[in-house]
DNA sequence: AGAAACATTGCGGGGTCCGCAAAATCCGGT
DNA sequence: ACCGGATTTTGCGGACCCCGCAATGTTTCT
């Protein structure tokens, strides 16, 4: 009978991503539930159904496998960004693809489990030090690709123009002061709003208020 | 005989940061001679004359300990953003706080060991991947007071008003775009023109070259 | 089906980091 | 100048993490 996947790279690789995700959604899960220090990896992979040396084999730590739910929504706005029309303007591109990638919590009715779970989880990477850093990291490896988009999009070339970085940084850092500000102020204003208005800022020059 | 520290603190407190800045620089010198991997904990505690044990009473971990001499930088520039003139505009201010810091190599004649020493380290946190997130977690932290300072130079709230930490971040972002190129690409052009022109290009919106 | 490629697992070891309690050192008052 | 409390340093022991290696499945290709 043919093979039926349908599906690209072929059976394997497939089970593969899905291993890694529920890794790391356990890993987010346990870690919410009972905090970073009473959590060990053995106990991640039980959850999961794989041997802790497996665990291993994917992520080189707990915290990377934290963090790499956050690594993996920076990524989708650097995606999101070169999903745009080449014919908007740049900072109109950019605000569009955050906005698209920000919709949190708002589709649906609030039943949107994994949502939740990832704000939580946004909470926890804030709070442990521990894994500020692997944050931090995951935001960098993402301002990577989104510099690489903001090359394309622009036609400057991102080893020899800083011009892609800067703009790549200094979303970055628009992106997180925005998040941070919804999850530690008034959780009435939507994080849309946050950062429309961050990038707005940016994109005039940052002038004093 | 009278006690002639003639230093704030007391004497106790003197020795102890001598005892971190050189514990740091071991690290740094140790791990640019052999690389992280070939440098124990037990080597660097030895070369300050400490036991291991104590090590770990300054820092949590290797990485921190090398990530130290960057944070401590990174914190001096705040402070010399506090120590610009009220009067100066912001982005001058901040223009003119990051030339006085980043001379580097300037003065003498290179003669200035600890300069190349610290250059030499930035190479090396950059290299090496699990040196990026230490590097990174420290320029984060430093972020924190400059954003203190941006919010006292402005009368804003660090808390209630995004526009500190907003500066701060794009900011940090810039320098360390302009380290990176500077590092990386010719050492002709003077790592002060790169910072300027980065803080140039963000104050003035970043827009499309 | 058979072979090659790849993933998972167990084992073992080097290393890090921390808590705890004893020893060494410093500081301030008399 | 000395003593008592406070602070630091140190050694020890333990829990855990992370990786290399080699054996053992499991998928993919021909």
């Amino acid at each position: 009978m043919g093979t039926e996947d349908g599906e690209r790279g072929g059976l394997r690789e497939r089970k593969k991503q899905e291993t890694r995700i529920a890794l790391s959604w356990a890993a987010v899960r346990l870690t919410i539930e009972r905090g970073l220090e009473n959590v060990r990896v053995e106990d991640i992979a039980a959850e999961v159904g794989v041997s802790p040396r497996t665990f291993n084999n994917y992520f080189s730590s707990k915290g990377e496998a934290i963090a790499a739910r956050h690594l993996e929504r920076a990524r989708s706005i650097a995606a999101e960004l070169r999903a745009q029309p080449a014919s908007k303007p740049l900072w109109e591109a950019i605000n569009d693809a955050a906005l698209a990638r920000f919709a949190l919590g708002q589709e649906g009715d609030g039943r949107n489990t994994h949502d939740q779970q990832w704000i939580a989880g946004v909470r926890l990477m804030i709070a442990e030090p521990a894994l500020q850093g692997e944050m931090i990291k995951a935001s960098a490896a993402a301002e990577a690709e989104f510099a690489a988009a903001v090359a394309e999009r622009t036609g400057t070339d991102v080893t020899s123009d800083m011009y892609p970085k800067l703009v790549a940084g200094a979303v970055t850092a628009a992106f997180g002061v925005a998040v941070e500000h919804w999850l530690r102020a008034d959780p009435s204003v939507s994080i849309m709003t946050l950062v429309s208005e961050a990038l707005h800022r940016l994109s005039a020059g940052l002038p004093a208020p």
